[in-house]
Order: structure tokens, then sequence, then C-alpha cells
DNA sequence: TGCAACCGATTGCAAAATGCAATCAGTTAT
DNA sequence: ATAACTGATTGCATTTTGCAATCGGTTGCA
């Protein structure tokens, strides 16, 4: 990987680390979608990310702090990816990303209503996000077990809606 | 440009407009540091844009409706381009980044000076931030006039340091 | 024991994006 | 007159991306 710097810019660093098409989009099907294998990211990205962008990516990921790799116990192949702190700090900016992105585009009624709770959640529920993937990615003990999980909540919530939506337009059919 | 959406999702959405290397270069050159032509941006830019790189990312930052163009009354061929409202609400996913990037990046002292105020600022500044960007850009009154602006603190506080340095180095040699 | 499915990648190749230098025609200041 | 400056555009080499096929090894099942 280059490390030559365009300059030392806070904003132009972090457009060095995420500023591509698929990086960001790796990080989110981990954070809100929970996946750790190559194969899970790889058939579950919405977007069709191609075999070996993902390997690239993944292996930028980790030399920039954001992910680390470790042998599944349970399976000599497979390789399980975790977040890093500095990965799971992006939460914040994921959040702002979305609830911007819902703003002024064309999103998806089902694939917003994430964003939209993330939004109306604020920094107590970005903390304890936070918080539950520091546990499952990095062995930490939960502050506080409060309820149901966070991501459960957000895809609870996604699931209801695409239910009611194929409802609807079963009874206009 | 493509207008080929990968999905509907929020932050694939967001990715689409200013995932690359340079949109957000260049709006970040509008907004802390007040450039408004292209020779401006060309030049100023202290990553280097080359002029091609440059008019086409213009192009289509006024697609997506990031940006206008207006003819500068003092020279003919002169172009003002402006923010528009969707891309002034950027400013704290802007502030957002920058923390983060201060954290975890190896930013320089002078440059992160700006994102540590912005930061330690909050929301109050940002707001403050972007009224004064909707006068600037749009022609909207000022809801309040109190003091400098954050433009302005920012720039003075950089250039503070950047002296303080320049002293010190003195000093040293 | 054979075999299909699955594991994390890698390879080859075409297409697109990027970076750089030179250049453009029109405008302005001297 | 002319030199500098305006927002770009062009040509070209290099790099990155996207896609499809494939790799060698592992696993679960018959």
């Amino acid at each position: 990987m280059s490390m030559d710097r365009r300059s030392g810019c806070p904003i132009n660093l972090s457009l060095e680390v995420f500023g591509d098409r698929w990086s960001l989009i790796i990080l989110r099907d981990m954070i809100f979608g929970g996946r750790r294998h190559f194969r899970e990211l790889l058939n579950g990205s919405m977007e069709g990310i191609a075999s070996n962008i993902l390997a690239d990516r993944l292996k930028r990921l980790m030399e920039l702090g954001m992910l680390t790799k470790a042998d599944d116990p349970s399976h000599k192949q497979k390789a399980i990816y975790s977040l890093t702190e500095m990965a799971i700090t992006l939460v914040p900016i994921l959040a702002h990303l979305g609830a911007w992105g819902r703003v002024w585009l064309p999103v998806s009624d089902e694939l917003s209503i994430r964003a939209e709770l993330l939004e109306k959640g604020g920094q107590p529920m970005w903390d304890k996000f936070m918080d539950e993937l520091r546990h499952e990615h990095l062995g930490m003990p939960l502050d506080t077990m409060s309820g149901p999980s966070v991501r459960a909540t957000l895809q609870a919530a996604y699931e209801t809606l695409v239910a009611s939506k194929a409802l609807a337009a079963d009874s206009a059919a």
C-alpha cells in the first residue's frame, strides 16, 4: 500500500483512508450487518462487490489498522475479521452520513429506516452501539446490559418495514 | 455522469456522491478556505489537484446539486462557484471527519488546529458557521452578528500556530 | 472413500479513472 | 501592443477498477 500522503490535513487523511467506493461499504456491512467472514461480505453485499476488490480492501483496511484477522477455530480455512477501536469510532460518522443521505439523496424507505432510527437515537444510542461492538469484536465487557442490541433493534425495524411493504403490495395486486 | 445507483442505502448513496479522492477536498477548500474561483481552487489546493480533474469534479458537483455557478460581474470570464444548502449541511460531517482523523491519523499540528477548534465548538459553532455560509453563498441574512466569523477564527488560530512554529524553529537554529 | 459444496483468495483481461503537461481562446491590466 | 490571467480542454501514459473464471485446500455428507 502506498503510504505517501498528499497532506497532513485531517479531512484529507480521512479521505485517503475511506475515500473510495468500497471501504466504507465493507465497514458498514461489518458494523450494521454483523458480517465477519469473507463470504458473508462477498455474498451479503447489496452493492455486489467483486472478490478481488474485497480481498484488496480487507488487506488495505488491515494495514491501516481498521481491521484484524484471526483464525476461525471451527474451520481451518475460515478467517474472522474484527473491527478495531479505530473502526468502531466511525459509528457517529456513519450515523451522520446516513442522516445526510436520507435528506438529500434518493434513498429507499426500507434501507433508510436504520439511518432514521440511528439519527433519532443520537449519541446515547451510538455509545450503546459502540459498546456492543467493542464487546463483539474486542472481547470487552458490556457496560450495561439493557434490552435488545442496537443492531437487533435496527434490523427488526428494517424487517418490519419490508414485511408491511410486501403486505401493501399484495393487497394492491 | 453515471446515474446508476448501486443501492438505495443512505450510506452507499452518500459514498457515491463524495466517495472519491477529490470531491470533498474541493468542498473543504470552498467551505474552510472561502475559495470561489477555478484558479483559487486549482492553485490553493494543498494536495495539488490537476485542472482536468478539478473541471470534471466541479461539473459533477453541479450536476449533483452541491454547487452552482454564476458569472462574476467584475470579470467576463470569471465564474463564481457557490455552495448549495445540500453542501452547507456537510459541515457537521466534515467536523466529525476532522475529529476522527485527528485522533487516528498522522495529522500535522498546523493543519489540525482548525479541526480541533471546530470539534470543541460543537453544534453551536457548526450552526454559526452554516449560517455564515448561507449568507455568503445563498445571500441569506445573518441570524446573529456576533463577533468574528467562524472561518476567520479558524484561520487566525492556524496562522498563529504557524507563526509560533516558525519562531520555535528559528530559535532552535 | 468419493464427491460436491464451500473456504479465502488469485489471475487475466478489458474498461474506466487518474495524473501530468501542454495548450486553447477570450479578457484584463499595464 | 503585450503579457498575464480567465476557466477550461486535449492527448497520452499510468493506475485502478470491475468482471469472470479459477485456484488449492477444507468440510460435510452419502
